[in-house]
RNA sequence: GGGGGCGUAGAACAGUCUGGAGUGUUCGCUGGCCUGUCAAGCCAGAGGUCGCGGGUUCAAAUCCCGUCGUCCCCGCCA
């Protein structure tokens, strides 16, 4: 079909014979001469011919699939194109061969400009055709053997775990497949291979890894589908340290494949969670810029500000940044001031830094001029300095200042990539008064005494990995004690009749000289997605899906036949029935 | 479950605030001309349920109500 690709066409190929196939990006008809651009996989190509020989190739249009014969000639002086990497030549066509036909695209099949996004999914093979979109598909192959290599030369086994497993109630609502055989019973999609991962250390497995598909029927975001794909990851007889060196390797090494213009340098920077959650206001910083979160209690310990006062006789917090010279005005004061009182804060206070004056601020009248020069020195004022103070209680402080950064600091167009380590989160957290895991049920306490007399301020020996802000993944090292897995069960409020029910045959699999063992697991399209640039996970996943589920290519999902639904006893309550968007969004 | 943006020709948009004939831009498409273009050029032409339904009005793309789709965010995501 084909000798060549047309990325091999080169200069130092003039006078050969060559044969290529792929599609018409462009045809310019001259009249006497016609010029067609021939797109394959790896890119493009100048294939000329003359109307009087080959009169079909006035009826090429875009898109159709040709076959194309010819000599490799240098293009006349003059008509040279030195954007393209082979447009010091050209293919003079000898024989010319339309392999199929084409119906006119539904939009352009260009990088230069782009559909809406429901659109190039409903044409998905013809969006992937794109130079940017094939440049994706391959990245993220390249990715996965990166992967794969890495781990192989560690000697890790990949090892595939069942698809169709057990539902459990916690964690992310599962999806769930009828069982035919036993009617009324359900399979679930995994969420992760957790526990299969855990029971094969207990095999006797000693490095596992896995290319999985992970399922969470939760709603969508721009990193986040009902389907997904991670680099899954445990060893026998590690620790945090093991499990930290080996993501740093397979994670360096994807990055130095997709991204060799950045450098990534191992060891990664660590940060502990509370400090996290103090600088940064979140558990996944964006470390690209600074703008630190600095704790302000002190300055205004007796303060005469009885805003200030009563928040900190409350228990609560003062905090502020340093968001810079950014552009400053009344407008724009309210503005944030309205958005900080949607995200659950009481409310804002800003200063304007100023040369040889104190700060002004609408509270400057309240606060003296020592607390005043002590805001200012202690986040870095200098003229110009908009400063942001948010006093509340320490959840709120830290989670709006957090995102007052973001929205204030965060980088637009960076190509930086700075990778970070969480470490040393707390076990448990506390919500609607129920004590509930932050990770999972299997990982280890730092310390068993603290977990069972102080759960609240015990540290787990769970660890994240963060990029640019993004949360690429988690793990922990897990437990490997009967006694203490049952503990845990207890702590989060299960009766031991129903620890045994549910988790009985994976507590008396630990009971069986378990290994110390840890893991983790890294979200693969987030991964390569940001390496690439892509703004969201949908961009380098080949068919995705909507944010309501749907696959708008095949249409999924679809109703089923009652004689389907009949076999594995299942009924639709009809009242629940929701058709799903047949088309694109125009219908009605 | 909640907040917000968007929906106008095959594509991307402007027009919507302040109602007055489907008014327009760029690209694509069809036909013609053209032997060195490469986002070819020139000439001519076709192409519209202004997402859908209802209401207000002499008159609705425009105002109001509802609804569908889609995107972003919060909740949720052990």
């Amino acid at each position: 079909m084909r000798t060549h690709t047309t990325s091999q066409i080169s200069e130092q190929m003039v006078g050969a014979k060559v044969t290529l196939a792929g599609w018409v990006d462009r045809r310019r008809d001259h009249g006497g001469v016609v010029f067609v651009d021939l797109r394959d996989h790896t890119g493009i190509v100048q294939v000329v011919m003359e109307p009087e020989s080959f009169p079909e190739s006035a009826r090429l249009r875009r898109e159709f699939c040709v076959q194309v014969r010819g000599m490799i000639r240098r293009r006349p002086e003059g008509a040279e194109n030195p954007a393209m990497s082979n447009g010091m030549v050209e293919v003079e066509v000898d024989d010319l061969n339309v392999l199929s036909r084409s119906e006119e695209p539904p939009f352009p099949i260009e990088d230069r400009t782009s559909a809406e996004e429901l659109l190039r999914l409903e044409y998905r093979y013809l969006d992937l055709r794109r130079p940017r979109m094939a440049r994706r598909l391959k990245a993220r192959s390249k990715a996965l053997r990166t992967v794969r290599r890495t781990l192989e030369d560690l000697e890790f086994w990949e090892v595939e775990t069942p698809t169709l497993i057990r539902s459990t109630p916690e964690g992310a609502r599962d999806l769930l497949v009828p069982s035919r055989h036993n009617p009324g019973s359900f399979y679930a999609l995994p969420q992760s291979p957790q526990i299969y991962k855990q029971l094969l250390m207990m095999s006797g497995v000693h490095r596992y890894y896995q290319m999985c598909r992970c399922y969470r029927d939760e709603d969508f975001r721009a990193d986040r589908q009902l389907e997904f794909t991670q680099i899954d990851l445990e060893g026998a007889f590690w620790g945090q340290e093991e499990v930290l060196a080996t993501v740093e390797k397979v994670v360096g090494a994807v990055a130095s494949t997709l991204r060799p213009d950045q450098e990534v340098i191992t060891p990664l920077r660590r940060l502990t969670y509370s400090e996290a959650m103090d600088r940064y206001g979140t558990d996944k910083p964006d470390v690209r810029f600074g703008m630190e979160i600095v704790g302000l209690a002190d300055v205004f310990a007796g303060t005469g500000f009885r805003a200030f006062a009563g928040v900190l006789e409350s228990g609560g917090v003062i905090r502020g940044i340093n968001a810079g010279p950014i552009k400053w005005s009344r407008a724009r004061a309210d503005a944030l001031i309205a958005q900080v009182r949607r995200w659950g804060a009481g409310g804002l206070v800003w200063m304007v830094v100023r040369q040889d004056a104190p700060p002004r601020s609408p509270v400057a009248k309240f606060l003296s001029d020592g607390e005043l020069a002590a805001v200012t020195d202690r986040l870095g004022g200098k003229a110009g300095d908009v400063l942001l103070l948010v006093a509340d209680a320490e959840k709120v402080a830290a989670q709006t200042l957090g995102r007052l950064r973001l929205e204030l600091g965060a980088p637009q167009d960076s190509q930086e990539l700075e990778f970070l380590w969480v470490v040393d989160f707390p076990m448990f957290e506390e919500s609607d008064g129920e004590i509930t895991f932050l990770h999972h049920p299997f990982t280890s306490p730092a310390s068993v005494d603290q977990m069972v007399n102080r759960p609240l301020q015990a540290v787990a020996r769970s660890y994240d990995l963060v990029l640019n802000g993004v949360e690429l993944g988690s793990g922990s090292v897990r437990i490997h004690d009967p006694d203490i897995q049952r503990q845990v069960f207890r702590i989060m409020g299960l009766a031991d009749q129903e620890i045994e029910s549910r988790f009985g045959w994976f507590i008396r699999a630990l009971g069986y000289g378990a290994p110390p063992h840890a893991g983790f697991a890294v979200g693969f399209d987030r991964l390569v997605a940001i390496l690439c640039g892509a703004a969201s996970i949908r961009e380098i996943i080949p068919f995705p899906k909507t944010q309501t589920g749907v696959e708008p290519l095949s249409r999924t999902p679809a109703s089923v036949g009652r004689r389907q639904l009949g076999e594995l006893g299942i009924a639709v309550d009809p009242r629940r029935v929701k058709t799903p968007p047949s088309g694109i969004g125009k219908s009605g």
